[in-house]
DNA sequence: CGATAAGATTGAGTTTTTCTACACCAAAAT
DNA sequence: ATTTTGGTGTAGAAAAACTCAATCTTATCG
């Protein structure tokens, strides 16, 4: 018979984000990153939403999760729901305050390659106030409050991505540390400078050199490039680096490249624009900073 | 020069929720009934959401709260967002469990009117689990986890709505109680029960009534039908009845009409069907049912 | 004019949710 | 066999969300 329940709640909001960020990305710990919270936040969020629903959502297996079939056809539905609110979150931020804009970028393009052209930018257009995030990885420009990305992508570009540059590569030293370099064997004997975001950067150029010795992998690693090179201005070893990060310092004679090599990486850097960015009637003024920023 | 803040976070989604509620409403306490909180709790989330978009986007009087022209123009975009959320959510409830449906209902149909008519459904669809919810207002079906809605309304139907029958009142009381009423103005003896959420009934018919006689509108109110019908059925006094929640009293005898007068209120009770109760393919089975009920 | 009512706010205190930290586990890769 | 990868479980802590009761402001009523 008929009973009475008390009234039905739907489910946590913040239990059906983590739900769509997991069902996207394919992980749990993915989902994770993009929240900014740890795994074990997304587990328990998943299962309230399992215990809520009163089914699995994920098969479990040790290297990783997969969806259920019945909650794979929901997630396009989530999507949908989650960027539309992305969006009108955007408006928002646009509506209040239309020339603030949050650039984010990896810190090393940050550090050595921004701060000269957001100078420029600041004497074309005053009236924008640009800040700028450094991340490790692209944020998703949909969700969270960024207006423009700027990262290193090997991915075709889309309708609202502007490319930069291309990335290349090439060993830097400082001239002392050059004069005993002449054959690439030499390096054997020095320290091979590498960033760990970008630690097979060495072999990427070793490999592409022709006569090819077996010049160890090996070498100190550190953890943001800025470290890494402030190694190699002290003469302590040779460091792997990218064009766009140190142009400033071959310019100034104070770093200079023991060997002609360069390699074109399969990636370019590339400013993304959020699609509010793009809609917003400002984008004319936005237009002639960006090629500004693009040089 | 730039900075590098930290991560910047987005609001927070049940602040969100909140203000989308207030400003499609008008009214925080409106938003507050909606999502079954207090109206200190919209004020909170309000609050937050305002400071996080460092900006205000309501003007408060003392007679309520009305939109900021900018707010204004943001809210569709929340609306359209919370809706697809609420789609994406009943479609997983109906995916999960095709045959559970929840239907919301006042108290007072839920328990005169509906358990006959839910007695029969169960013999044509006996794998329908239909549990019923007693709300005083009807819920919001995009939003909240209920597939079926059955309240009066003067509103006009839309296309997810089945008119079940016309709102019609008149006195009843036991048949002792019937012996003392002759004229109208016999009540003024009487006690006239009524419910609180139809306390102008009495008014209503009274006023419909060729021969008025100043009856007194006071009387004794009950919050709950079933406790003002529980008093009447004890001689307790003159009952303004619906006609759909006494017809079963009448015909077995225990209570009657004193007098002739029915009233046909400007209302009709209506079914109201989720739109995902609508998109389902079960829907032909659902009709079926739904004939039943609106008998 | 005072009384009352409607609607929103406030601040304190409480409950619930959400998160982290860290130990742990199982398959896959080396 | 060891390491790595990705998820789980639990305890405790932090943050968010909520309630309650008092309070304020203005409109309406008598």
């Amino acid at each position: 018979m008929p009973v009475s329940p008390p009234r039905p709640k739907g489910p946590h909001l913040n239990a059906l984000r983590a739900f769509e960020a997991a069902a996207r990305l394919g992980s749990f710990s993915a989902a994770a990153e993009e929240l900014s919270v740890t795994p074990g936040a997304i587990t328990q969020h998943i299962k309230t939403l399992e215990a809520w629903a009163e089914t699995p959502l994920f098969v479990r297996s040790a290297r990783g999760v997969a969806l259920t079939p019945m909650a794979e056809a929901l997630v396009p539905a989530f999507t949908r729901a989650f960027d539309q609110l992305g969006l009108a979150v955007h408006a928002l931020r646009k509506q209040v305050a239309p020339n603030k804009i949050k650039l984010a970028t990896l810190p090393s393009l940050a550090q050595y390659w921004l701060p000269a052209r957001l100078g420029k930018l600041r004497q074309i257009a005053s009236d924008l106030q640009v800040s700028v995030i450094a991340l490790e990885e692209p944020p998703n420009l949909v969700r969270e409050p960024i207006d423009i990305s700027l990262f290193f992508t090997s991915d075709p570009l889309g309708p609202n991505d502007i490319e930069v540059l291309q990335d290349r590569i090439f060993p830097i030293c400082t001239p002392d540390v050059a004069a005993r370099l002449t054959r690439l064997e030499d390096l054997r004997n020095e320290t091979l400078l590498r960033d760990s975001t970008w630690s097979d950067d060495w072999e990427h150029w070793l490999s592409a050199q022709t006569d090819l010795g077996g010049i160890a992998s090996g070498g100190t690693e550190h953890s943001l490039f800025a470290v890494a090179l402030e190694e190699a201005r002290h003469g302590g070893g040779v460091l792997m680096a990218h064009e766009a990060l140190v142009q400033r310092f071959l310019d100034s004679g104070e770093l200079v490249r023991p060997f002609e090599g360069i390699v074109d990486l399969p990636r370019k850097l590339v400013l993304h624009l959020s699609p509010e960015m793009v809609r917003s009637d400002q984008l004319a003024q936005i237009n002639e900073v960006l090629v500004e920023i693009a040089k």
